[in-house]
DNA sequence: TTTTCGGGTTGGTATATACCAACGTTTTTT
DNA sequence: AAAAAACGTTGGTATATACCAACCCGAAAA
């Protein structure tokens, strides 16, 4: 006989439902969603079919979750524009999104193989490295880490790092950012980055590298940052080169 | 007593060592991982268990699955530079990739709303509308659906579409890409996308979106591109526009 | 030689259950 | 009023089991 015989699975069915009570708007933004031993009972499913369900949610980043505090409607998503600035900070904050900026670590460092590769100078130089977590709203969107030459700028770690740092080097110590390279790929995240962004362990997410020149065409900053995957969306213009 | 109290997670445990045999090259590209109901016997874990390390393969990009034929090792990301070429197809091909190209699906279509809008064009105006599938080594990278301006390329779909459309359109009707804009971003894929590119529903993945124009700066080509994520890197160039 | 049919593999879905660690709130104790 | 303990919630991990659908491949039939 069999119970309902439609081809669509069962943890399929309670994400579309789900889905359109987000996107229908009858759940806000940061909304709790019901738990999954609450959506086993509505639907009649075992807990594991319920979090089968709500874990797609996630996937499609309708979803976001707090470790052991339940799941939420993840807030819309929030675009860098990576063609125009170089700092998402000064992007963001110039275009009115409510940025909080955490300093979690900053210090001095040697510059290993590739950071001196990339940055153009010798193996074993000093570097400033700093480490900062993005919210809005209380809610984490990247975690980065950036390296700058020390001997550009002195006593760069003395002032407020909860800023853009293109706007700091600028003021503070002449170096203006003129172009930079910048690669992103999606990849799931490590154990510390999970642990900052409040995310289980190899979350996918994106991450996006940065080499930063000055007028002079000589880099002198390096960045790496992971983003909340579901939060992340990059736009850029493109200039095809003149052809053979 | 307890069996190891090892405060890792077993199938974390069991992640760790399939990939060393990954990164280690004792597992080349393509080779099979062994399966859901080997690894449980190997590992002595339930098969939800293995299959959960097997799935965190997958998310760490490292692995890929093919349906219901076994998970198989990951090849090298391919890397897309969005700020120098507009076409992958040509990129690609440019710099040695063996890249295939299966025409999914072509013919006319009238555009919506939204694709008018981005072209500039009145609602309803006849486009071109091609679906093509992009592999290499006969694993599926991305899919991809481009719309053109029919009026602008007459016969265009009497062409053999596996190749660069940028080139296509230079050689044949004198519309030359100059620019373009591009977004970015990571989402799940949905039924259609997902059973093109061999996946289950949902996965995450790399969309990429991209409007192109010609000498003038009208816009002539408008294109969606999903992207398996684990294959996907993104490259460009930024340049730091004037300040106030 | 080609086609058809099994049987064994694979992952996909689903249930029912169990215990744990982390968090929040309430209640009790200090 | 402040600190501590108790309790109930949440997701995280893990087991054992079951059946299904798709696929591969070899054996049997055409």
């Amino acid at each position: 006989m069999s119970l309902t015989k439609s081809s669509t699975p069962r943890f399929r069915q309670i994400v579309d439902a789900l889905r359109q009570d987000i996107v229908g708007g009858s759940l806000p933004q940061h909304a709790p969603l019901p738990s999954e031993r609450v959506v086993a009972e509505q639907h009649d499913v075992s807990r594991m079919t319920a979090r089968r369900a709500l874990e797609t949610l996630e996937l499609e980043g309708l979803a976001y979750n707090e470790q052991r505090r339940g799941r939420f409607v993840s807030p819309p998503r929030l675009t860098y524009d990576i063609s125009r600035m170089v700092s998402f900070a000064a992007d963001a904050q110039s275009s009115g999104v409510d940025l909080e900026i955490e300093v979690i670590a900053s210090g001095t460092c040697q510059a290993t193989e590739r950071l001196a590769q990339l940055l153009g100078i010798p193996e074993g130089e000093e570097l400033f490295e700093y480490t900062r977590l993005f919210r809005t709203g209380g809610h984490a969107i990247l975690i980065e880490t950036e390296y700058v030459i020390a001997s550009r700028c002195p006593d760069l770690l003395q002032h407020d790092l909860r800023q853009s740092t293109t706007k700091l080097l600028e003021q503070h110590y002449q170096t203006r950012a003129r172009d930079g390279d910048i690669t992103i790929r999606m990849r799931g995240m490590n154990a510390a980055e999970a642990e900052r962004l409040g995310l289980p362990q190899n979350h996918a997410g994106i991450e996006l590298e940065q080499v930063v020149r000055d007028v002079n065409g000589d880099p002198f900053c390096v960045g790496r940052q992971m983003w909340r995957g579901e939060l992340a969306e990059f736009s850029a213009r493109a200039i095809v080169n003149a052809m053979p």
